[in-house]
DNA sequence: AAGTGGTCTAGACCACTTT
DNA sequence: AAGTGGTCTAGACCACTTC
């Protein structure tokens, strides 16, 4: 090899053999990170082409094997997609593929997935304690907060609270989302840099109360799915939260155990 | 290599060029076929451990990173479990570590995970349209049906309807199941020779019948999570329905979207 | 010390896409 | 034809567990 690999190789190498810090980290794994900060960093947009396993061998200094490692993991996560004779690309939630891997509602019967977005109010204000909580932010600080209802199949059926980060999605405005079609995770990466990347759910079912029926147009009391996400970025830091209310009578959330 | 190469090289070599029928199968994938064969016909038993690497590659005349990735895959469907310096075993469902992979409920404040079960009935009958069509029996053909409660953290909490096909389960009687503590999946696998593998779960919220109010402790009407699950083993063969109710007032359902 | 899985390499060749 | 990801090999060495 190439003496440009010690950059590399010795980088994260010394790590002491305290509680919990491993004490030898893989090659591959480094280069996985050091690949994941160039994502972070943006040094590939969402949607373009990293460089071939040749070159990132050649530039690491490493084998085309151990790239090739740290790729098959990142593509495992769903930060790359590999195609096969093209390249490896960015991950992006532009893509009909990625639609429907949060979320996770189908309709009992086949049919279309005609899917409508209204937004009900879009404002600014002091986080609640509970929501500063999740997303890491001091008591009091700006957040944005987002209500809407998503239309299936011509029929409300999913009621969204969603809150953001003030400082992080400076900008964002009512007008904005009316200007825009698709995925709000698709405007989150495009406008503001910040693709979500990993989520967990906590689901409940609950009864609507009477706001929630009127804008459903269910019954006060009928029985709702509450899907609670928390949403993050690379590095594991919480960036949104999203309270759903989603009215199960001709749709199911579906999951898939492995 | 060792001509014995061909042996496993070439079977699955010559699939034409038909609609949707891959050309050319990787030797992985094949190791990985012979390997999951293996598997489900009880050639390793759950918790034992299946030959080393070297020893694979050796039998089957391939090279030890051909047979390592095919028992990667295997690894990450969990059909099998990696120890570093001890071998690679068969999955079980007699594990600490696999018993939330399906019962995806957790206490909403940290507690301790109790879990009692009582059974209610276990009957055999004929099945209903719906139960043949999921577990791919003629319609009146025998099953099993049992009814249990699971008391988590003290509180009835979930009740289990579950379905089995009565060929496969015969035998399966209510003192069985009496005699037997731990996960059914468990008894299932040791009893029957039949290890669930997948599973995919369509969830609903529902309003709660007289029945089903009176067995949790709640109120006719309360909101309740319904999960419907269909278990699979090896080669996707359903073999289990499972409709599940659950009251989520102090619990909640927990999924991770990566 | 011996055996197991885990990492890494170097090189060959294959399948697929684009030029 | 050239470039990309995908497969396969043979062999070295490392980390971990057991004997």
């Amino acid at each position: 090899m190439n003496d440009s690999r010690s950059q590399a190789a010795d980088e994260a190498q010394g790590d002491d053999g305290a509680a919990g810090i491993p004490r030898y980290v893989p090659l591959y794994v480094q280069i996985k990170r050091l690949l994941t900060q160039g994502l972070q960093a943006g040094e590939w947009k969402p949607g373009e082409a990293i460089p071939s396993e040749v070159e990132l061998a050649r530039r690491y200094g490493v084998s085309q094997g151990t790239v090739r490692k740290a790729i098959d993991e990142l593509a495992a996560e769903n930060l790359v997609v590999r195609r096969q004779g093209r390249g490896t690309f960015v991950a992006t939630h532009h893509e009909a593929r990625t639609q429907f891997r949060f979320l996770r509602l189908l309709p009992d019967d086949k049919g279309g997935e005609e899917l409508g977005s209204r937004i009900i109010e879009c404002r600014r204000l002091r986080a609640p304690v509970e929501v500063a909580r999740i997303l890491g932010l001091r008591a009091g600080e700006a957040v944005v907060c987002i209500r809407r209802v998503l239309d299936l199949q011509g029929q409300p059926t999913v009621l969204d609270e969603i809150w953001l980060p003030g400082a992080r999605f400076r900008g964002l405005t009512a007008e904005r989302l009316a200007a825009y079609s698709g995925p709000l995770y698709g405007l989150f990466e495009r406008e503001f840099g910040t693709r979500m990347i990993r989520a967990t759910e906590r689901i409940k079912a609950v009864a609507a109360d009477a706001a929630t029926a009127e804008l459903l147009g269910i019954d006060v009391g009928a029985p709702l799915l509450q899907v609670e996400r928390v949403s993050s970025t690379y590095d594991d830091v919480a960036v949104e939260f999203r309270r759903g209310l989603y009215d199960t009578r001709r749709h199911h959330y579906f999951n898939e155990l492995s």
